[in-house]
DNA sequence: TTCATAGTTCGACCCTAATCGAACCATCTG
DNA sequence: CAGATGGTTCGATTAGGGTCGAACTATGAA
């Protein structure tokens, strides 16, 4: 009674409602931020605040800031893996389901995220370069390679102009609508900048949105499909 | 927030410091009195009792009345499950473990459990009865078979005595030193007194040790290694 | 710069639930 | 039968923690 491996702490961090439902909103797998998962839980903004720091602090959850949001997902697998088996104890079902992302479909297919490039096309740019080895993350950072270099420099990009300034030149960036990664930091704003200035395409000036001209897109598409040998 | 699978509920119940404390006790799949869950928790026996009875009525636990005894072991084994997964997420191990049953040998061996055979002994002839069809669960009844009352008769039990009784004919029971099952009922009781008629053990009239000669023992072995066909 | 929004911290309130003492019931022992 | 032990129920106490209002910080937008 005295010491224990403290399945209890874990359990109750779990027991509570309002992180229960937390929890569960999170079994998508999708990252959500704290006010989402406040209203998921039916609480305000200050006791989610609490609730997602104990959570935190059991090591339940993984948390990303970005910019003035904070995205939260399950911590690993195990973690869904034991919500899952509580479900099942749980019998009786009837799951909750959370509403996502931006309605309109051209703000999915591309939009500025701090000044670099979101949602599809940024996310498949990003998936392209990891893909080919371009980026690598190790731990929490997100580092360009020699043959990345290479690639973003022949796309027209100066790079030591990037890699002088203060801020860090690659960062991963969760996506709002997709809520997968894509590249965010100095050379993804240089990318996007680049992609404006080949012309490819331009800013809605009333909205978020990025608006890919027909051969912009298909060059676009050209670039990342592009086999590194 | 308002409907959901609960899983709230059945954390919160593995939450409590006192019912992890009973849970992780059962974890070795042996089961467990009210009053030593009491004792691995660390509480007193009334608010065992509350926790027991919420535990039960959470489904995490099976519960069996034995005389003035209950004998508490987990429902199944996907709660056991849960467990193991949250004993993972609390990192930090170290077990507990709890003291069990008889340290006499004897009476480990062989000993009276209200009348019927209790200990390895009857655990064996339990066993052998149970696996060759004498015996079947059915649901939480034990039932007696028509080949295991053909076998009880050659035994030389008058089973009509015995049905004619009000107590029940078969019930499990569990074994308290290896918390196994074994038959107790007015057959069970049936059954050791014909073993002490046949001479093959006589009781140890100072404590509940059951004395087996050599030549009963052997003789009981023999029955009970019997193939059916 | 000023405004708005995301999130945190502090403080106070309140309510659930764990706990135990005491009395009670059930079962075995002598 | 009386005595002892295992277990339950009831009631009162208490502590822990969830909750929100209000004030505060940080980041982005205009």
């Amino acid at each position: 009674m005295k010491e224990g491996p403290d399945i209890a702490r874990v359990a109750a961090l779990i027991g509570d409602p309002a992180r229960a439902n937390m929890l569960t909103a999170l079994m998508t797998g999708k990252a959500l931020t704290a006010t989402e998962l406040a209203a998921e839980a039916g609480v305000t903004s200050q006791t989610a605040s609490t609730h997602l720091a104990k959570l935190d602090g059991g090591n339940l959850l993984r948390v990303r800031k970005q910019g003035r949001h904070k995205y939260f997902s399950l911590a690993t697998d195990d973690v869904a893996a034991v919500l899952e088996g509580l479900m099942g104890l749980a019998a009786k079902s009837g799951h909750l389901r959370t509403r996502t992302g931006p309605r309109d479909a051209s703000l999915r297919k591309a939009r500025v995220c701090y000044n670099h490039l979101a949602g599809d096309m940024g996310i498949r740019m990003f998936d392209s370069f990891h893909g080919r080895g371009f980026l690598v993350l190790e731990g929490e950072a997100l580092r360009l390679t020699s043959e990345g270099a290479e690639f973003v420099a022949g796309f027209g990009i100066d790079l030591d102009k990037l890699t002088a300034q203060k801020s860090p030149l690659c960062k991963e960036c969760l996506d709002w609508s997709a809520r997968r990664s894509h590249l965010a930091g100095s050379l993804g704003r240089a990318l996007l900048s680049r992609i404006e200035t080949l012309g490819w395409a331009k800013r809605d000036p009333d909205s978020r949105a990025v608006i890919f001209t027909q051969r912009g897109e298909a060059a676009f598409a050209r670039q990342l499909a592009v086999a590194t040998v």
